[in-house]
DNA sequence: TGTGAGTTGATTTTT
DNA sequence: TCAACTCACA
């Protein structure tokens, strides 16, 4: 072969790419040209001849699908190419067989706010009792169960924690309530094409016969499910290419099994492999970090990332002294940079654990006006006034869509109450009918009084307008909702700003219904823009060519790349997060979860935690993620914006209990009076030759020792934050270990070993300067 | 039936 | 913090 694209290749790329018939698996460590290779290996197969009809690419993204088809498109020319994430491709499979799994082509889709409404109407209307446990957990259980391939039948033989017990009681009807609604599901799309392919074997054939070559995206991530739905089509055409990176396997929480990847070579034992670990992404500095954090986990397959460019930068640790001044001196930091003309604002992205980290940061940047994109804050399709709207269109659509008709038989307000739904939904249950054709019976109508009656009546004259245009172009579709029905109107005469933003998303639905009848000018019609909307997230409309600073989680952030990363929060309790601290096999997902963060970096990488962190409406102490203490800092710069002689002094703090850190008023109150002169801070980090504003060394974590003990007053701190083996600092003596632990309440007390000089001390903990650093 | 205040309770990550 | 839910009142 001699396809130009052949010279750039490194040997184990070339090997990947030239790879055609039988099952191969491609380890890909992070940086290390995946899709490159990925996509060049696909162009090389058409090259070679194969039809692209033939080849079908599964992703987890829609982003990463678009990438592979442009990328792609680029190289050779395309026409026919099933590329999409795994949902899209099942739910385009369903709409062609719905009869084979009980459904009519015409599904609706349940995003994951529908399918709780569904859970608890499908609870509420029998007589089972749900203690203890709330829908939600429910939803999860039931979630956990379909992408395990269990039905309620086998879940329920298997079930034996009381969570479960109840979830196998609630499951069959859940499942009954989307049946009945003629809806799936998230994972219903997943597991109802399992069983599609493994109940019909003549279809299953077929479209082995016509996936001939099937490639699988992030197949650390696949969970049974999936990995079902990809053998199957990988049978009598073996010709399945994988790629991953089990250090980035960061969804088992959602099903992902590990050992799909882990046993590839298992599955098929005659299949190649090739390992890329070079990395072309980033300097050497941020890998040593990555390589060193990842190695501390246990389950693990060894493997180290390398690269042959310059050292490059040091990466950064930074301790702040409060979330608002971790995202004021970032904001200020990006904006030196930019002024300084190193960078541009598209360089840099800040990434977080979870969502509701991002608003300062939001704020921080718009104070320093830097542009920037935030990915998934409250995803558009999901903000009320759009799925008030689609809700029309669901029904529309789809009848049975009780959840839907829910959503909008009093929506805008039309005076039709609780009493009323009741009836009908009553109505509904003993005709086996949807509400929609309830309400469409005179026999319910009849039985109303006039008031709600009449409403009603004009419901089922409007609605059948709306109806009636649903095979139109979905624009139109959509404004004749909103002309019938007057649902902007409450907006519109209201001059709040959440109101005027609401109506602008309402354009803004508009828009994306021409875009779509623009773009499908054939008409997959209503179907097809429902689909869309329940199967995008807002990672798929980040603008790449826009230069903006970027804001994500760090889940969002897989994938990408950055020449400038900052990663905040890095504490205990976010991350590693709350819920997964116990379990061993979540804590290394978190693990990897601040790798993928550290890899995503080009050039340079910031590591940040704060001391005090208003989250969730408390203000509290933060203690430093247990990761920081894995990382080499001796090749760290360390740094802090919180010089120790500034720490409050005040006497009366002392008398107040150990448990005084969990006290809101008494840290809002800290940070407030705080005596730091915060407005200079803020105009010495605006100049541009300062890129590192107003951070003084932080000596004190390690080698240094800082000022003695005379020189501040810590404030009280809870003896149950220290754990064995934690790693601690004393203002006198340094960075220690805690190595025993004894006594409770005030006399709890610790035995620390310290590093330099090496000494052991005791401490009561209630009255010690002892902070801790990190846990074991 | 609709509204608004007040309470409660939960809070990861996403297709 | 914030959204969902409850309850009292118009």
């Amino acid at each position: 072969m001699n396809e130009p694209f052949f010279d750039d290749l490194t040997e184990a790329q070339a090997t990947a790419v030239r790879h055609m018939d039988g099952p191969l698996l491609i380890l890909a460590g992070a940086g290390s040209g995946k899709t490159r290779v990925v996509t060049c290996r696909m162009a090389h197969l058409i090259l070679s001849g194969i039809p692209s009809a033939n080849l079908l690419g599964l992703t987890f993204t829609n982003k990463a699908a678009d990438e592979m088809r442009q990328r792609l498109a680029s190289m050779v020319p395309l026409d026919d190419i099933w590329l999409s994430t795994f949902h899209r491709f099942c739910s385009r499979l369903l709409r062609h067989h719905a009869a084979l799994v009980g459904l009519s082509e015409n599904f609706s889709i349940f995003d994951t706010q529908d399918s709780l409404h569904a859970l608890k109407s499908a609870v509420e209307g029998s007589d089972s009792t749900i203690i203890h446990y709330t829908p939600a957990q429910i939803a999860r259980a039931i979630s956990n169960a379909k992408n395990d391939l269990l039905g309620p039948d086998e879940y329920a033989s298997r079930a034996r924690s009381p969570l479960s017990t109840v979830t196998a009681e609630v499951y069959p009807l859940y499942q009954q309530r989307l049946l009945s609604s003629n809806a799936v599901d998230f994972d219903d799309l997943l597991l109802y094409t399992a069983k599609l392919l493994y109940e019909n074997p003549e279809l299953r054939q077929q479209l082995d016969d016509r996936f001939r070559y099937v490639l699988v995206d992030e197949y650390q991530d696949t969970n049974l499910a999936q990995y079902r739905i990809v053998r199957a089509l990988s049978v009598d055409h073996p010709n399945l290419a994988v790629t991953g990176d089990p250090d980035q396997s960061i969804y088992g929480w959602r099903g992902a099994n590990v050992r799909n990847i882990l046993d590839f070579e298992k599955d098929y034992p005659d299949a190649s492999t090739v390992t890329l670990e070079q990395n072309y992404r980033s300097t050497p500095n941020i890998l040593q970090i990555a390589n060193e954090v990842i190695s501390h986990n246990v389950h693990r397959k060894p493997k180290s990332l390398y690269t042959d460019t310059p050292a490059g930068n040091l990466v950064r640790m930074v301790n702040y002294a409060t979330n608002q001044e971790e995202a004021q001196q970032i904001a200020a930091g990006i904006a030196g940079l930019i002024r300084s003309d190193k960078y541009r604002a598209k360089d840099a992205a800040i990434l977080y654990r979870t969502n509701a980290l991002s608003r300062n940061l939001e704020h921080a940047l718009r104070d320093e006006g830097i542009p920037y994109q935030i990915v998934n804050g409250v995803e558009f399709y999901k903000r009320k006034e759009i799925k008030d709207v689609l809700g029309y269109l669901q029904l529309a659509n789809n009848p049975q869509n009780d959840i839907a008709f829910l959503r909008v038989i009093n929506t805008p307000a039309r005076g039709i109450g609780r009493k009323t739904l009741q009836r009908i939904e009553e109505f509904s249950r003993s005709n086996h009918c949807p509400m929609l054709a309830a309400i469409e019976s005179e026999e319910l109508l009849q039985s109303f009084s006039s008031r709600p009656g009449k409403a009603l009546r004009q419901f089922v004259a409007d609605f059948a307008a709306i109806r009636v245009a649903a095979t139109s172009l979905v624009e139109e579709l959509v404004g004749l909702v909103l002309s019938t029905t007057g649902y902007a109107d409450q907006y519109k005469n209201s001059d709040t700003e959440e109101d005027g933003q609401r109506l602008a998303n309402i354009q803004e639905l508009l828009t994306a219904a021409r875009q779509y009848d623009e773009r499908n000018p054939d008409a997959t019609g209503l179907d097809g823009f429902l689909e869309q909307t329940a199967l995008v997230n807002d990672t798929d409309d980040w603008e790449v060519e826009a230069d903006k600073a970027t804001l994500m989680t760090l889940h969002s952030a897989k994938g990408m790349e950055f020449p400038l990363i900052f990663i905040v929060a890095v504490e205990h309790g976010i991350l590693p997060h709350e819920r997964s601290r116990d379990d061993l096999m979540s804590l290394e997902e978190e693990r990897r979860l601040l790798f993928v963060g550290i890899t995503r970096a080009q050039r340079e990488l910031q590591i940040s935690y704060v001391t005090h962190r208003d989250y969730r409406g408390k203000v509290r102490r933060a203690i430093p993620s247990e990761f920081l203490a894995e990382m080499p800092v001796h090749d760290m710069e360390l740094l802090t914006s919180e010089p120790t002689s500034h720490r409050r002094q005040s006497e009366s703090r002392d008398s107040r209990a150990n448990n005084e850190w969990e006290n809101n008023e008494v840290f809002a109150d800290y940070i407030q009076d705080d005596p730091r002169p915060s407005q200079e801070v803020t105009e010495s980090s605006r100049r541009p030759d300062l890129p590192n504003p107003v951070l003084t060394t932080a000596a004190e974590m390690l080698d240094d020792h800082g000022p003695s003990a005379a020189d501040r007053r810590a404030e009280p701190i809870s003896p149950d934050l220290f754990e064995l083996g934690m790693l601690v600092n004393h203002p006198d003596y340094g960075p220690g270990k805690m190595i025993a632990l004894s006594g409770s309440s005030d006399k709890r007390t610790a035995t620390v070993q310290f590093l330099n000089p090496p000494q052991t001390k005791k401490f009561r903990l209630a009255h010690s300067l002892l902070r801790p650093i990190a846990s074991p």
